[in-house]
Parts: C-alpha cells; structure tokens; sequence
DNA sequence: CCGGCTTATGTAAGCGCTTACATAGCAGTT
DNA sequence: AACTGCTATGTAAGCGCTTACATAAGCCGG
C-alpha cells in the first residue's frame, strides 16, 4: 500500500514494513530473511522472499547503513585510470569485491597529493570500511586517519622491505635491480636512464634507487646528462633518448625506460637515428604491455602482474573485514622478460 | 561528549547533535550550516564550522540519505576498464560528477548482457540517481526498469540517429562510412575487415554496417573470406591479415580495422609477410591511440575525444538532478586522421 | 508605535532498516 | 505433569540526519 501524503522520489515504492504485511510476519523476520536466512523457518522465508519479489523490494541500503553500522563499501585510490597498469587493478579488485557485496569507490589522485588526501577523505566520509591505497609516499598522517577510524587499508602496486604498511606489491627497487643486474651481466659499464615523474611516487623512486644501488656496487653511476625526468609517454621517450645520444661525451651502451611506453618511444628514436638495437644501445622497458612483444626488435621488459595485486588486495581486504587480522601479504614477483632490445654492448 | 553503552565502529564519533551543542544551537541549524549555507547568519555558520572542525565532524551520508532521499549517487556502466577508451571515458565522467558532489559507481559488463543487467540493478539497488550506460544493445526492459524508477540516464560512447535514447556519442556507421569513402575515393574496390566481437554491441554492428553500406553504394560488397571477427587484439590483427592475404581469390587492397590494435597487428603482419603499406595494401584503425602515430607507416585512423564524452555525459546528467530536462545531446563529431597507412591501389 | 511582513532559528517527526531483548512454542527430561 | 532449554518470531528502540512547521525576532511604513 502505499503511503498517504507525498509520494516517493521513484523508488520501487515498497518498505520492509509492506513486504511483512504481504508475508504476514514482522520487519525482523523480513531483515533476517536476506541478512540471515539460516535464523528463519525456511518456509517462513520462501514467503517472504516471494512477497519481496512481488513488491520489487529490496533493503534499502541507507537505511540499512544507519541501523547496521555496515556500509559494504569499500574504496581504492588510485592515481589515475587513464593507465592500464592502474585500471586493471582497480577491474580485478572489483569483481572480487563485489562477489562479497562490497561496492568499490574509486578515487582518482592524478598523481597529486593533496588529491588523494582529499579523495581519501571524501571516502572516509562517505563511510568505506576498506581501503586500497597505490604507493605509500603520502601526505604525512593520512594513513593515521585511517587507522584511527579504524578502517583497514592495504598499499598496492609497490612492496617495500620494511614498510610499516601492509602491502600487496613488488619490490620495484629489487625489480630495478634486476634489469640492471642483467645488463651488468652483458657487460654494459656506461648507462642512461629514462623516467617519468618521481615526485610524490615512491615505485618511480624506489626503481630509480634499485638501478643507482645496482650500479654503485659495480662502482658505477649514472651520468647526469644521461638521466632524464618526463612524462610517461612515447613522445618523452624519443625526445630523452635524443638528447642523451647527443650529449657530449661518450654514450651509453643501454638505456634503462620506466616504463614500455618510455622504451618504445626509445626504440622509436634508436631507429631514426640509426642506432641499431641491441648491437649498438640496448634498451628496456617495465610492464610488459601488449605492445612489447610486436616492436622491432621485441622489448626487454619487467612484467608486473597488476590484476593479481588488484585480487590479492581484495582478499586482504576482506579478511579484515570478516573481523580475522591477517599478517601482512608477502611481496609479489615481477618476472624478467628477455627479448631482442637487450644483448653484450658490441666491443669497443 | 561521546554517549554511554555501545561504542561508535571506529567512525569520528561525533554527531550532528554533538556539534549542535558545541556550537549553541539546534540540529537543524547545524545540518542547515552544511546544506544550505546562504540561510543561517554568517556568524552563527562560523561557529557550526569551527565545531564541526573541532569534533572531526562530517554528516553521515547514510543518515542524510536516510531523510533527505538524495543519495548524491551516479552510476557508470562500462564494458570493462581494460580498454583506455572507457577508462577514459569514466575518469572524465567522475572528475565532473564529484566537482558537483556526485559519487560514481563503476559497473563493468565485461560485455556480458547479463552482468550489464546485474549490474544495473545493483546500482539501482545502491540508489544511484542517475546512470551513464555505454552502448544502447541491453537486456529489453533495462532501459524501462531505469525509466521506471525515475533515474535519469545517458547512453555513451555511440550515438545512434533515430535513438529513443538520450546519447552523447558519435555516429558509428557515420565514422565507418567516412572511413570507407575515403579508401573508395582512393580508388580502392576490394576491401576486408577485421572487428571485434559484435554480439551485444552495437557500437561494432554499426560499424559494420556503416562500411557495408558505403560499399553497397558503389555496388560493391565484403567477401567473407575477407572478413574477420575476434579479440580486439594485436595478435589477432595479424593472424587475421595473414588468413585474408592467404585465402583464395583476388587479395583485397585495403583492410579496414575495427580499431587500432586490430590494425596494428595487420601492418606488423604485413610487414612480416612482405607485403608493403600503403603501395599493396591500405590499412585503417580506429580510437587513435598513442601508438598510432608511431607505428610504420602511421596509421590512418578515426580519432574520437573519449574524455569529452564523460564530460559531457556528465553535464548532462547533472542538468537532469538538477530538475530541468534538458534536451538529447547532439551528436559528437569523430574526426579522420589521415596518415601514411592508407594510399591509392597501385594500378594492376 | 503598532500590525504585518520577512527572515533566522528551533522543535520534533520521521526516513527504512536492524537488532537487543522479550516472548511463545515446542521437545525432551525428570 | 511440571520444568528446562532450545529455537523461531515479534516488539520496539533507535541509527544520524533533514525538513515541514511553528515560533521568535527584527524591520518597515503608516
């Protein structure tokens, strides 16, 4: 029936209280036939869902919010979905979230931090239970407001050793030293390096470190002119390897990419110029894109499994939430994928 | 003061009665301080404020959900976030819905008809006020149980003439045609294809058809060992450029591709087979993504402002919560960008 | 200086649901 | 037959907020 007065803002129309008048039980019985069916009478409840279905009723979440404390929400920040590597997470985290009934509220920070302050708070406020957060290079306190409403959160994509967070991530120094490590093995002394923006992102930061430390080791550095700083796209990656040819004094024989887009744009330069790869530069990228495979010659590259970090954050997620206080997650494994870019610097 | 009995779960604790008394006035001011500033004096605002700071303070959103029946929700239903076309489309989208205070779901499809459905009603059930649905080939009746509801909606991304629904996007077929009149205009009389999955999408049906009709026009027609439909990816662009090169009969001297991977795959399958582009075979993308420029030749593509599409969806949206009744949207413009993939048939 | 108007604030009734507690009904024990 | 201990259901008190309505306070013209 409904009621007198005003009218509905186009709602399905019915409240618990009609669906229990249908089924001729009480609006307890109706909440625990959907919220816990094992505590009625399955004859009881087979009514009751049927007088729902007949009405199109279903809970009303907001007013389920507030009597149950519950949300079922949950939220992720990420920096943006302009970037597979990010959405992909963020698709996997989903689906996973959502076959628990938990809603993902995506937060967006363009790779500003005072955004993802802002979206982490508008978040909190809008009552997420959960939250996944890309990197831990934040503003200072952030995670303490979070921990101090209680909230359980999980950083993704990076994993650092000693991080006081828990982590679902890989090491991106340990998977920067490796890419170094390999071409030290091939024999290369001389190094350039080409990467996106490192303020405020630690895993740019941390690869950064991971190939310095690698070098150092070897008692080699990396010379400024060779290191360049700049969007993370094709267009950059041309432009730095450019001017890292160009610049006086000898060149380097490989040339590490923060990233596929950064290498290929590289690639793409190598070629104009005449520089052959991986004869005369040897060139690397990070992520293994689809197109890594089909450039010419096929990249070397780091694959990160990102729809895996997405899963794996979720089921951390939800564990805190099922109440259980699981240990922090081990670091994930990226995966060294030797192609042609890569091989001995030609002698001399 | 925080109440006796049961402890709050972890939220900031304090209640818009908490701030009421802090601040020396009732409730409703305080919820007035917030909602509509401009009808509480100045001074007495401030005062709410500096309380509400003081006790961390923020309005429940389910309690105000809960009276106000305004959920400041949106949805969005995308066919999956691996795709920067809809990733695209969604960060615009949500960057303008959460300037006007609007929250966005996100539902992914996975170009799946029936988890579009489910997906929907979630949202719906979530009490989204409004929703962006990608693609106009749904489960019948969505629309209507939308409609039915009072929430106002948008298709995305196609824009089809003759369309019940409100749509911002751009004519497929139109773009299909553009595209196939150019290669006509070239000179060209044998033509393949190679798409993505058309079940459920509309989007690629009428590209198909917009191709087929600007061929028909010329009396022309597709043969079907010259068409070919799969995964929207490299590899599946060039095993497809290899079938349709190697299937009996004369070769076609263009290949129109459903989209830019799909045509990537083809010209490194050409190159691979030998076969030069644009002097023995023209190819065509669609999308412009960043790698078309870069490829060898560039590819001539149809490039479409996917953010702009967000955007606008969302203003529309927003106008509709905003009470008025705006007018369908005009259709966007696609835009042919001409490059070195695509030339005259060489004569013979 | 009073009546009527406008404007700022308070009062209190819910919004639709969940859940602690009360109760009733039933089976098994003694 | 009376009692205990269950379990299935009902009762009713909120959850935290908004908002229609009531009220009080100022302002103006006559």
């Amino acid at each position: 029936m409904a009621r007198a007065g005003k009218t509905r803002n186009g709602q399905s129309g019915a409240r618990a209280l009609d669906v229990a008048a249908l089924a001729g039980v009480s609006t307890a019985t109706v909440s625990r036939a959907f919220n816990a069916p094992e505590k009625v009478a399955p004859e009881i409840r087979e009514k009751v869902l049927k007088a729902a279905t007949e009405l199109g009723w279903m809970p009303h979440p907001a007013g389920a919010a507030l009597a149950s404390r519950r949300t079922w929400l949950a939220g992720v920040l990420i920096p943006t979905l302009d970037n597979d590597v990010f959405a992909s997470q963020v698709g996997a985290l989903q689906t996973r979230l959502s076959a628990d009934g938990v809603t993902v509220l995506i937060g967006c920070s363009n790779y500003d931090a005072d955004q993802a302050a802002n979206q982490v708070r508008t978040m909190l406020a809008r009552g997420v239970e959960a939250l996944a957060i890309v990197g831990e290079s934040h503003r200072p306190g952030m995670f303490e407001t979070i921990a101090a409403r209680g909230v359980p959160y999980v950083v993704t994509y990076s994993h650092r050793p000693g991080s006081p967070h828990p982590s679902v991530g890989f090491d991106n120094a340990a998977a920067f030293r490796r890419i170094a490590r390999h071409l030290l093995d091939l024999g290369h002394r001389d190094f350039g390096l080409i990467h996106q923006p490192s303020i405020d992102n630690d895993r740019v930061m941390a690869r950064i470190e991971g190939l310095r430390a690698a070098l150092a080791e070897e008692g080699l550095a990396l010379r400024p002119q060779h290191v360049r700083e700049g969007p993370a796209a094709i267009a950059f990656g041309r432009e730095s390897l450019r001017s890292i040819m160009e610049a006086p004094g000898p060149r380097p024989t490989a040339v590490v990419c923060g990233n596929d887009a950064l290498a290929i744009g590289a690639l793409l330069e190598a070629r104009a110029l005449g520089i052959r790869v991986p004869e005369d530069l040897s060139v690397t990228g990070f992520d293994d894109v689809a197109m890594a495979e089909q450039t010419d010659p096929p990249l070397t590259t780091m694959r990160v499994d990102n729809a895996e970090i997405g899963r794996q954050a979720a089921d951390y997620l939800l564990t805190c939430l099922a109440g259980r206080n699981p240990a922090h997650p081990p670091p994930l494994e990226s995966q060294l994928i030797l192609r042609a870019s890569t091989a001995a610097p030609s002698a001399g």
